[in-house]
DNA sequence: TCCTCCATGTAATCTGTTACATGATTCT
DNA sequence: AGAATCATGTAACAGATTACATGGAGGA
């Protein structure tokens, strides 16, 4: 039941419609709770039911935008939301479960899939460390921003570790590792 | 659609029973594709009509015990899957989310979640150890182990990735973090 | 006018979760 | 016989994914 309260979540930061949100989603908060349009959508409706979201006045045609903003109700649900417990995520990947699959079945195929991940967890790492150096600068790490700076570090620490897993992984499966390094310093 | 393939991969293992393979999923493979038995049971019917497993002759009554084993179009299957591209899982976690949500609404109530969630992936972290040190001796390295050691590894490395950046969020939340280490030497 | 893009939504399907139902075996 | 346990399932629902449908606005 994280959804919806990573919508609410959203919109105090900023009211929005409902693409709004599924773009934003595509970037800072999506990082760790992606979400399509049609969800977005179909959670909106259920909170505004809910009396913990409102649509703006204005606008109530079909394909106008159409903006919701947080009632107090809902930030209310939100901050009792932060204080519950929940389980860890059991972890769930494929490419472990491939791994797994190649010590019964042979690697055949794997190295190159292998190599695609690492490229593309590079590349998120990358990304993660530009946001960091532009949003987190040394110098003015204000109280108030300790908290998104830690998510994004949580980010960059889970992106460093895949790109070193993999980088093992590719010895194991047989393939010289060669590129550049894995981006720590 | 890793499910199937998680089942696959342990029953070319070892050939097993439906609540044989939910108990096997409660340790090695589990770990990083977990399934229910309802999972699992309707998952095997599916595998067995289409040809890809079947089950051992004797036993075809209720409440028995029914043990399926792997034909060799399951065992291409398998094989090819390993071959197939795939995009990496995006994160999706609540407590990264829940970070998120209290640089918004305050952080009343997190600490002890992270604290909670501190200890769970420590012992998660002094377990998996253990089955490294049992099963994965510096001596007998073989090349065939070493895909599955290199999985194992990869559990190793993302709980030892949490249990450091928990560490990180409980100061950022304003607590102090006391306890032993983290694990790492 | 036609095409494209933006925006909101519906529908169908699949996966995952929770709760329950039923048969067989073993132990007291 | 009764209770506990093992084992195999069904049913109902919530969540996520994919494909499609509709309407408005702006430009060629």
């Amino acid at each position: 039941m994280s959804l919806p309260h990573a919508i609410l979540t959203a919109l105090l930061e900023k009211p929005s419609s409902g693409l709004e949100l599924a773009r934003r989603f595509d970037k800072s908060i999506g990082y760790f709770w992606s979400a399509t349009h049609q969800q977005i959508y179909r959670e909106l409706g259920r909170l505004e039911k809910a009396g913990l979201i409102r649509a703006l006045p204005a606008a109530p045609a079909r394909g106008q935008k159409k903006e919701y903003e947080v009632l107090p109700d809902g930030r209310a649900a939100l901050s009792a939301w932060v204080a519950e417990a929940g389980a860890p995520r059991p972890v769930r990947d494929p490419l472990l479960l491939r791994m797994r699959a190649a010590a019964v079945v042979g690697t055949a195929g794997l190295a190159e899939e292998i190599r695609r991940h690492l490229d593309l967890h590079r590349r998120q790492l990358a990304e993660y460390r530009a946001i960091e150096e532009r949003d987190f600068p040394p110098e003015r790490d204000s109280a108030e921003d300790r908290l998104r700076h830690v998510v994004l570090r949580g980010g960059i620490g889970l992106e460093t570790f895949w790109t070193e897993w993999l980088t093992e992984a590719l010895t194991a499966v047989g393939e010289p590792v060669g590129e550049q390094g894995n981006g720590r310093a």
